[in-house]
DNA sequence: TGAACATTGGAACAGATGTTCATATATCAG
DNA sequence: CTGATATATGAACATCTGTTCCAATGTTCA
């Protein structure tokens, strides 16, 4: 039994995930995803609570929107945005996780 | 009992967590990442293996250090590189994890 | 229909970012 | 010391990216 080692990546998923870590890893656009990751929110909501305009957050929500990482629903006047799926609200789970877990550095 | 809802961070932690993604989210910083994730490669080893210049996997492993994702080990003429410590390498795995299971897409 | 509201889209701009090239530093062998 | 190897650094450049502003679209209600 040869087990490949699992900490590497075809070229491939190398990029599709960084791909989707450059998404995530603007500031805005990551509040905007925890805006939406527990329940919908509507743009209007997402952008007064967390003071930016509408439309930047519009701007934002069409590119994580592409990346696949929300999903929107249409109710009225109003667009309610949801994190994706199963598998994108998990690994946010865990990043969540990990930041609040106490700072363990080791020897500097 | 009151529990705050989980996916909530502080602006602060919003931003510092938006930092480490942002650091990789570029494929080729990715690529470095995973390269010393199990084990210390020495730079040029890692730029080989990648098909990069060493000049650049320098410039970027300067930044992966800045970010505190990576430490640095002189042994000779040549310095090892490992991902920093328990907790980035944790993420890491749960990443890898998530990109490696089979794409559960939910309705489109 | 028209007005009011909510969201989207495009153009434009400043600033950040990844890469290359050339050069500098550090370590070791002779 | 000199030369060779390994890594780091700095400047320059083209490209990408986040933001703002304004116009356009779609939706509801009178």
């Amino acid at each position: 039994m040869f087990r490949a080692e699992p900490e590497r990546l075809s070229p491939d998923q190398t990029v599709e995930l960084a791909d989707m870590l450059r998404i995530m890893g603007d500031p805005n656009r990551l509040g905007i995803l925890l805006a939406c990751l527990s329940a919908e929110a509507a743009v209007g909501r997402i952008a007064a609570s967390l003071g930016l305009t509408d439309s930047l957050v519009s701007h934002h929500l069409r590119l994580l929107r592409a990346a696949r990482l929300v999903r929107a629903r249409r109710q009225g006047k109003q667009v309610f945005y949801t994190v994706a799926d199963a598998h994108v609200r998990s690994v946010l789970s865990d990043l969540i996780a990990h930041v609040r877990e106490p700072g363990q550095r080791g020897a500097e």
